[in-house]
DNA sequence: CTTGACTCTGTACCGGGGTACGGAGTTTAC
DNA sequence: GTAAACTCCGTACCCCGGTACAGAGTCAAG
């Protein structure tokens, strides 16, 4: 896009504030690249910001905190789809986050437990490695493949 | 691959048995799809079975523990690489496979640290939903947010 | 006022984990 | 004995979550 600041006869740096909150001071800050917010817009992750005549984007900071929340969200295991849709409920729609979150934690508690049988049929694999060697029935494949 | 069956003038379908446990019965009775065991054989995550003179694969019902062992740690978070890491602790021998067995258990462990860590989070959040009867905006969201 | 750093759009690519298709051969049920 | 259903192989395509260009325009420091 052409900065039409000329056509007005301004300097095409009219189009921008000097400590405007571009996209690479963005990423900086967030952590992450900017590819990957550009990514987040074409998604529809996060809005595309009010953009000067120039055509460079300028954020407001409040995208700082969005993006803080996309990785927290990301770290607890949610999909981007989901993290869309946990940012699409109203903030006093807590019934919904609420809803959505504890489905995710069922989820996680259930990983949790099997990952705790797993741990232990290992565990003991190990020990009767070190005090067995005949191994003639390696018991973790079946534990793991029964039901 | 064509029947040597009728070179030695017998019909093609003396090359399988009636009941032979064929691809498609194998993806039926694992609930999942046909091409899904094609991959799992390209990526070597489970054998090429046995096949009679007509090419057709026929599987051994070892193929179903197998399969079930693959969905179950699928689910619990491991790569289709680190399943195959752990498949072969089933067929090597005992001292050959501690290592792997002792890493992968590291492994598991800390996924199980990581879910906990996860579920703690999700769980005060939603302590702090059920607390909140003020309207005020939904606590999952501000604190995942903030900062 | 130049030079280098930055940004734009668009498109292509990556690895992981599959899924679908085409065209040919095989098996099975009627 | 033929039609429908199944299987083969190879290749191409899909989604996800990014990442990497290229080529053109803009900004900021010296």
């Amino acid at each position: 896009m052409p900065c039409n600041a000329k056509q007005a006869g301004l300097p095409y740096n009219a189009c921008m504030h000097a400590k405007a909150l571009t996209i690479s001071r963005v990423a900086e800050a967030a952590g992450i690249g900017v590819e990957t917010i550009r990514y987040y817009q074409r998604i529809g992750l996060i809005d595309e910001p009010v953009k000067p005549a120039s055509g460079y984007r300028v954020y407001a900071t409040s995208i700082l905190t969005r993006l803080k929340f996309i990785q927290r969200a990301k770290e607890l295991g949610f999909s981007l789809a989901e993290i869309q849709e946990l940012l699409s409920l109203d903030s006093n729609a807590c019934d919904q986050t609420q809803d959505i979150a504890q489905r995710k934690l069922q989820l996680i508690q259930s990983k949790i437990s099997d990952l705790q049988a797993m741990a232990a049929v290992l565990d003991d694999l190990l020990k009767a490695c070190r005090g067995n060697h005949s191994h003639a029935g390696c018991p973790i494949i079946e534990t793991l493949s029964r039901d």
